[in-house]
DNA sequence: GCTCCGAATGTTAGCGCTAACAATGGTCTG
DNA sequence: CAGACCATTGTTAGCGCTAACATTCGGAGC
């Protein structure tokens, strides 16, 4: 592959190898009809000696379409949001586009929008946003620029096609086994405040208590790290505000629930029942194993890319915008103990 | 913002509005010198009305610069790959460049060369590649076409540079740690055998032994899953194949292997030390707190693009291929205990 | 045989931008 | 004050590709 660095050929330099216009070798990359099929595996045959590769930034210049999606997404060391955006990338490059990604520190107004301004550079089709706050979801149809944009657990945006786990059913199901293992009560640990995932899991939690008659303490609320959910759980058993049971609105807080138990001597689920979400790897392995509620987060990702490549070919005129939920299923282990009467 | 669904405004509608030629708002856009500042005000001004923004294709066309670097991830939702995509990511954007991932499913031969294909049809400019198999390792240079490429985890690569974290130091370490608690030996229980980083990491566990005189049984191999830990730990137990500590190649694992030692009514750090690798943020919660080893992935990633970035700026023909190594250092919890004497 | 048609191919004209060169006009120097 | 020089701006020519139109040619229809 000497000639290589020479000059990159062009589709001139096929055409004149294979004896043809520039523009059947064109014909021949898009598949168009009316080519002859001699014809065709001639200019085949020259791509291949030449090594040649297409232009892709003269194509977009033509075409107006880079084939670039642009990805807004946070906290990709969790569990949950790398594994979307896994599900997500695959999905793109399987629909044949390419995948550009930004990572969030935080998810701010100006992170959000400076992230979608970068991708704008670049010229990306459209937008999938994995930023589940309301303030977010709120101000990026504006930032898009007129590109069609998916929020990927939006909560129940406006008028923004979104894709999003069934947070509040998986949390009803994760209370209610709690409350049919006798518990009389089940306190929660949320995520922080402004997260809509953390109030879809409050209110699925709030929904099945109250369908119960029972009584709905205040929940206590963490930033979603481990150490909040020790910090929670150390101060709930010091002030004796501990219920036999505890809905944690993730693994990883549970873990740190699971931590502060241990340390003041309370055994799991004899002493307190818990429950996490999301089904880390790990989760299986905690001490004692978690009982929790599995995402199907790789489906997410792929629904997004669906929806947006649905968005970008059929120009999207149609109806309201999509909102595809996915169905959340609990995984009972040890942590919650079995039925008590 | 009605105007920009009818057409987008070209540089030469900026030009018109500010009353100059289209070159000179090119100028201004490139940060050319010789532009005089009152007429760069008004081209800026004219930009902001128009809310113009330069077309990337047709620049990239032109300067045969696409600034686009491509990075291949692999386990994308483990913790540590996940910090260095990150750090890649932040490191990229500030440095100008769009970030295009592709993620494998596995690091095969064969996938990692389609991942680059994609990448190549794109035009990067440059690869980031997390592969660390050898086989993989060695033939990525012939496939990036003459591109830079720079491995991430990459070993000792023979002609290509590598960002990596000093894994032998660190279980050195960590080895270390435990034999100056007194332990007579240690057991590994190692990462997947074609895996780069886990033979640095039984290597610099068996350089620890065999620098204390201490005997090495034969390691045992894991898959990095936490399951793979669990039954590693058990059949040791089990066939009383456990020595007072052991040393596991990441936390995941060793999460497995705490687990399997509950369950057998083996006390840590009391009956067996352990130790892990990587910090991930739920160590410090398990049960019992784990001692691992830190690696600093962040840097990993930030020095990865610098290196790409400088290959990309300097032409690269600059001595032999860099190699960073980034160091780890050890994190004591109460996994391994007090000093016995 | 002549027209007409459609398949196959070629020719031309940009897409929006930057690089290279050209032109302008003012300042400095001797 | 001529010539040189420099800062500033404009003009032109592509980058490599696709879309639109033009051309060629063989066969069908009358």
């Amino acid at each position: 592959m000497a000639e290589q660095q020479e000059r990159m050929p062009v589709m001139a330099d096929v055409a004149r190898l294979a004896g043809v216009s520039h523009q059947t070798v064109s014909r021949v990359l898009n598949d168009h009809p009316n080519v002859r099929a001699e014809t065709r595996e001639r200019v085949l045959a020259a791509i291949g000696e030449l090594g040649y590769r297409r232009n892709s930034s003269a194509r977009a210049l033509v075409t107006r379409r880079t084939g670039v999606i642009g990805v807004v997404a946070f906290a990709t060391t969790h569990y949950g949001p790398a594994r979307t955006l896994t599900g997500i990338e695959h999905a793109a490059r399987a629909a044949g586009y390419f995948v550009s990604v930004v990572t969030l520190n935080e998810v701010t107004r100006s992170e959000v929008r400076e992230a979608m301004e970068h991708l704008a550079r670049q010229a990306v089709e459209g937008y999938v946003v994995i930023a589940p706050k309301r303030a977010v979801i709120e101000a990026m149809p504006e930032w898009a620029g007129g590109a069609p944009v998916v929020a990927v657990e939006g909560g129940e945006a406006p008028d923004l096609p979104v894709v999003c786990v069934d947070q509040r059913g998986g949390a009803h199901q994760a209370t209610r086994h709690l409350l049919d293992l006798g518990h009389r009560t089940v306190a929660h640990i949320a995520g922080p405040r402004d997260w809509l995932e953390a109030e879809e899991r409050v209110a699925g939690w709030r929904r099945a208590l109250e369908e119960a008659g029972a009584p709905a303490a205040e929940p206590r609320y963490g930033d979603w790290r481990p150490r909040s959910g020790y910090e929670i759980g150390r101060a709930m058993a010091a002030e004796g505000a501990l219920p036999s049971a505890v809905f944690v609105a993730n693994d990883q807080m549970a873990l740190g629930v699971l931590r502060a138990l241990a340390e003041r001597g309370l055994r799991v689920p004899e002493d307190v029942g818990v429950v996490g979400f999301d089904d880390v790897p790990e989760a299986e392995f905690y001490s004692p194993p978690l009982t929790t509620v599995a995402q199907d987060f790789t489906e997410v990702g792929e629904r997004a890319i669906r929806v947006l490549v649905d968005l970008l070919g059929g120009g999207g005129a149609a109806g309201p915008p999509a909102r595809e939920v996915v169905h959340a299923h609990m995984v009972v282990r040890s942590s919650c103990g079995a039925v008590r009467r």
